[in-house]
DNA sequence: GCACGACCATACATGGATGAAGGTAAGACG
DNA sequence: CGTCTTACCTTCATCCATGTATGGTCGTGC
């Protein structure tokens, strides 16, 4: 075959990466070779040696095309006045979260992750999801202690033990629908739950 | 090697199953070949081949091992009187229920289902992880649909919500756990996980 | 007590995946 | 216009897991 140019090239590696997100969530990651890969983006497994290391750096590549850190979407809200309504934040953060996840690039790529894949090569993928649950849960305590100082939050609950459980939703909802997500919308019933969840969380608002 | 007894054939199998378990946890299930296995259990591969099919029938014999229906979890309690209040009984079999996973053979099968298979074979660990989790949400639908009849959960919130809400909660928290279980105790933060779960979602009772 | 068959080890054939090595042609560059 | 580099393909050697076939040994039922 002839040489490509440069934007052609970039394109075949996008190629395989897209490539890689429909055979890895079709067939699981450890029985996808590099070869069915190659062939779903029309070219040959020399190709994806050229453009990546082995299967390992092809995943973690794959990987890098979809992060979504919880801060990033608290910004994309693009609203300060949300600094004193820290539940309403949370709220909307992950209504922006479920409508991230609902795109395929994202939906497939975290089903991959979560259900169809295990640690292989120097890919440590509970590891992952470690930093991500981490990463989130953290964030979740720091918007609910900013709650309980400004008395929105029950008072009976701390703010540690508010966001284990809104995370633990979160979680399990995630899981349930990256494993069949034609079995119902994300975005309504994460809606659905996530609003139920903050409304009995939250401390009700003082009667004048 | 020699013939065995009934008895010693038996012992094997079971040595195969334990080791299948350690393996497959360990490295994962893709990953683990049944020479690992058969070494492990201090056995050779035709050891495996007599008392099971191929390696997804072995994979099927583990799983058979550890079967926990949300019911059985309520009749194990053995309390009539629990008809009366279904929210306690929920919470009663969480309880038996956290206590069963934290046994080391029902965590790493679960872990094994959950984090370390994909699809392989004839084996579709999804649609298991489906079946279970529609057995339980079915089985807390009807718990929260009694609870509603009888005045026990808040107005506001259909039995379903609820049902979806603790049945979400408790597939994150099962994630997390059995992702890391030496992270956190499971009994101790599946208590208060539930406990403050079914606390929120209860109406509370008329003050006389 | 003896033949049968359960139980397990060994050997072999097969297939498929990996990764490296080498070949080629087209763009970049002077 | 020549040469160097990039991007990609082809091919090959190697390894490893699977499955099956075969052989050996000794409990066990008759």
């Amino acid at each position: 075959m002839a040489r490509r140019t440069k934007a052609e090239a970039a394109a075949t590696r996008e190629a395989l990466l897209d490539a890689a997100e429909e055979v890895f969530l079709e067939r699981g990651v450890a029985r996808t070779s590099l070869e069915q890969i190659a062939r779903e983006a029309g070219v040959t497994r020399g190709a994806v040696y050229w453009h990546f290391k082995n299967k390992a750096d092809l995943f973690r590549a794959m990987l890098l095309r979809v992060r979504m850190p919880f801060e990033e979407l608290v910004e994309e809200i693009g609203d300060p006045g949300l600094a004193e309504r820290p539940l309403e934040a949370i709220r909307q953060a992950c209504h922006r979260g479920f409508a991230r996840l609902e795109q395929p690039r994202y939906r497939r790529v975290h089903a991959i992750l979560i259900h169809h894949c295990e640690t292989f090569g120097e890919i440590d993928p509970l590891a992952m999801q470690n930093e991500i649950a981490q990463e989130a849960c953290g964030a979740l305590i720091e918007y609910f202690t900013a709650a309980a100082r400004m008395g929105h939050l029950r008072h009976d609950l701390s703010p540690e033990v508010a966001a284990r459980l809104l995370q633990a939703t979160l979680g399990g909802l995630f899981h349930d629908w990256l494993r069949n997500h034609e079995h119902f919308s994300l975005v309504e019933r994460g809606t659905q739950l996530v609003d139920t969840q903050l409304m009995l969380l939250a401390q009700a608002p003082e009667s004048p």
